[in-house]
DNA sequence: CATGAATGAGTATTCATTCAT
DNA sequence: AATGAATGAATACTCATTCAT
């Protein structure tokens, strides 16, 4: 008995996250240009030859993967835009984001590892580039709404202690003060909201 | 007649320059991975042997250009810690980081090209961890003495905004107000010499 | 639909088996320091790629050509302990070995070549001793039936000779009298049996 | 002041003896393929570049070095024939051959190393069955005076002992009974003073 | 005579990708 | 859909040999 196409779609759809997800892995913990396309296929379990059923090339595997880690930021910040009104989202956002962090330290990882990679800017760097402008411009409009003087700048400015944050805490995880951190960015950006 | 030590010395010193230059300049430009040791060669102008009479493999090549880029930059930490006081350093330590940052980008793409390499930092974590320890020592050296209340965290809070700072420069060196954001970066930590 | 596991078996097993007898044929011709794995992979008819699937390294492979040779050897003495009883196999036995030698001279030549390179006695040299002892015993038991008076000396005797006649054979197979010299050494070890 | 004619030939004799002697020692200890020019100057303590002066080719030391043992073994056969009456030399050439055995066994090492492998015997193969052809051809007289029936067979025979016992010793020296070997063998061929 | 810097062809090995079944 | 055998170009590294000094 043949499967169905809605099975065969099931099938299809598990097996294509499963590869992701080994991909992501192990990219984030060997780096791409050490993790082999059999290591990936091992570690998912299946041949490598289904695997390029898959994914025709292991670079078109890098940009699901690039892909799939940003769906992954999206939503964590689509969240917070959808329950939170235009004017209280600032806290929010660096929970999503740090909360993230703890939890799949993997995600982050694999984006800054992309991203400091000149082989593979050349690739995605575009992609990076609008990202990390649509994050910025969600804190432009939050700071605008909080009265900022120069919220442009502050955007910037409390972008980079986002990242610089991120890198530190992946750089020693064990000791860098992520939660203290945190409060106190919320506190300088988004303080009058929440008074200590 | 062969020629005297002191020639051969000469010779090593300088070839061994050149090498470790090319090998940066590429690692800078392509990654690790994908720059390969004849690339380095060719781009020193000497045959793959003669490399490796130098390096004896791409790793040690690695760790050398990872020296290299890290003298470079306590260079420019150490002028400053020699020329200011205590207590007046930390203006002169920014700018030393970001002018450094303007003239060689190379320098910094490479510093956290490499930090965040699996890879690599399984090789050079301990290295990366003692460096930045060593920079944010200095950080809440100042900070104490400008009477910042938790001067251990506000060093790590700073640290994180250079690091950030650097990244997002990187990423888009045509956008990013710098000298603005390092102004902003001195009020801020550096701030009791000019109140508000 | 992909092969069957038995159909792998099947595959895998005669690829091995050419990839072996082409090394095999190639160390004992030419060395095993100047045959090239191009060499082995070009004689076998496959892809150097494919012969790594098959050995992980040039020295595995060398391995496997040793249990291979080895076990050719050894073949042909359990034939004779499985057909001759024990105290009538002295005979049977050297004609094995010399008989091995005149139709298939690559394996003694590979046995005496493998066995004088330092670099792979360094590897195999505990096997070679090994097997050297295990058909010195055979020899002892023999000769301890025979009645000779110190049968462990003899045998070391008995095996000198042994030796000698095969690499004088290899030096200069056109001339060296072997099947005299087999029939001497029968006469002197196992000479009562069959007074000529 | 230059150096006079004649102590430059002094120096070029002891230098040229200084290479040989590395040589043959690092090729019986690690084989010819495995060890590198390099390896010989550093050994000899002279630069690459002068080695080549006395040299000119790794083939040529090969050659060098062959001549060099040859000489040796030839030197302890000769000084035994011009001690010894025809007729009485056959007790003498054994022990010369296994006094040198145990005295120096690199230079039986280095002969049987080069004689199993092809690539050598390619170069080097008439110049060994010439050397044995001599050695055997004194057996033949020996033993033609000694009586034998058929002095040629028993030449080889006995030819065939020697190199047999020589492998054996080398490949397990510890417990090879050289000695009682030596007496068997001038027993069973020099027997004619000692009658059974 | 003496040095060791310099060369580059050659070697083992890896790995993304294809393809017959 | 699924397998893993098969390919071969690419890569790090070695080493005999040359040569300017």
């Amino acid at each position: 008995m043949p499967r169905t196409a809605k099975q065969n779609e099931q099938i299809r759809a598990e097996t294509r996250a499963i590869i992701l997800e080994s991909a992501m892995r192990l990219f984030a913990q060997k780096g791409y240009a050490t993790t082999t396309t059999r290591d990936i296929a091992t570690a998912a379990g299946l041949s490598v030859g289904l695997m390029y059923h898959y994914f025709n090339s292991k670079e078109s595997l890098l940009q699901a993967v690039f892909d799939y880690v940003m769906a992954r930021i999206d939503e964590a910040i689509t969240a917070v835009l959808q329950t939170n009104p235009p004017g209280e989202r600032l806290a929010s956002l660096l929970h999503a984001i740090f909360d993230l962090l703890a939890s799949e330290p993997e995600f982050w990882a694999l984006f800054y590892m992309l991203r400091t990679q000149p082989a593979i800017m050349a690739v995605l760097g575009d992609d990076f580039r609008q990202r990390t402008a649509l994050l910025r411009a969600c804190f432009v409009d939050e700071l605008t709404r909080a009265g900022q003087a120069d919220p442009a700048l502050e955007a910037y400015y409390l972008y980079s202690v986002v990242e610089g944050a991120i890198q530190q805490y992946l750089l020693d995880p064990a000791h860098y003060p992520l939660a203290d951190i945190v409060e106190k960015m919320i506190f300088q950006f988004g303080g009058k909201h929440e008074p200590v």
